[in-house]
DNA sequence: CACATGATCGCCT
DNA sequence: GGCGATCATGTGG
């Protein structure tokens, strides 16, 4: 098992069940452009049910995909099958996939229904700031959250076991940078569609994906 | 730190 | 049949 992501959640990410001050963010929100849903989410704390309890964690690392015309989307060029169906769903839901065999991937679909984009994922951290490693990088964050393909197609909107509640306060300091692992996308390789808070200890990638390179 | 490699399998051509 | 929206490990500078 050397090479084993942690199955049982870390029990360091447990908030209390649901702090009835904290808000989701609208339907409408999740509709709207997806480079503003990436950055929005910054600081947004996902939340996912085990059994009674909840896991938590705060968004630090996200990527847009753009849908038909991204190469980088699993719905470039409007490809269509069972898998990517989730993207086409209403914004607000989720889209969970498997790479390289073995780790799951969580997006957040945006536009209306039909229209296939979506928000990476990358990285969170948890609330005492103790999970830099178990929750950086998108398979290490759905492995840590208990999040699988089984989950894809959920609504996170309906009090299901999978929500996300809206950030206190100002946004965070924002890098930008290219998106991950997208090597083959052509130009779309190169477009500044990776987002994540330049304070935060958690951030995947190599250190030189850790700085701004946006074109300012 | 940079880079290379293997793991492992669902999905698409 | 080929490859990937990744990760862990190993090598070398």
């Amino acid at each position: 098992m050397k090479r084993a992501l942690a199955s049982i959640p870390d029990t360091r990410l447990l908030i209390d069940p649901r702090p009835p001050e904290w808000t989701e963010y609208p339907r409408a929100f999740f509709r709207g452009n997806t480079i503003e849903v990436a950055r929005e989410l910054l600081g947004a704390w996902i939340a996912r049910r085990q059994g009674d309890l909840w896991l938590g964690a705060r968004i630090v690392e996200t990527e847009a995909y753009l849908g038909r015309d991204d190469a980088a989307a699993h719905s470039w060029r409007g490809r269509r099958t069972a898998r990517v169906e989730p993207m086409y769903q209403d914004g607000g839901h989720l889209y969970v996939f498997l790479v390289y065999g073995m780790h799951h991937c969580a997006n957040v679909v945006t536009r209306p229904e039909g229209i296939a984009e979506a928000v990476l994922l990358r990285a969170a951290e948890g609330p005492h700031g103790l999970s830099a490693t178990t929750l950086s990088g998108p398979g290490r964050l759905c492995a840590a959250l208990g999040i699988t393909k089984a989950d894809s197609g959920i609504d996170l909107l309906s009090g299901g076991s999978v929500r996300i509640f809206q950030r206190f306060g100002a946004p965070p300091k924002t890098g930008v940078t290219p998106r991950i692992g997208v090597d083959y996308a052509g130009a779309a390789k190169h477009w500044p569609l990776r987002f994540f808070d330049m304070d935060s200890s958690a951030i995947s990638g190599p250190p030189r994906m850790k700085r701004n390179l946006a074109v300012q």
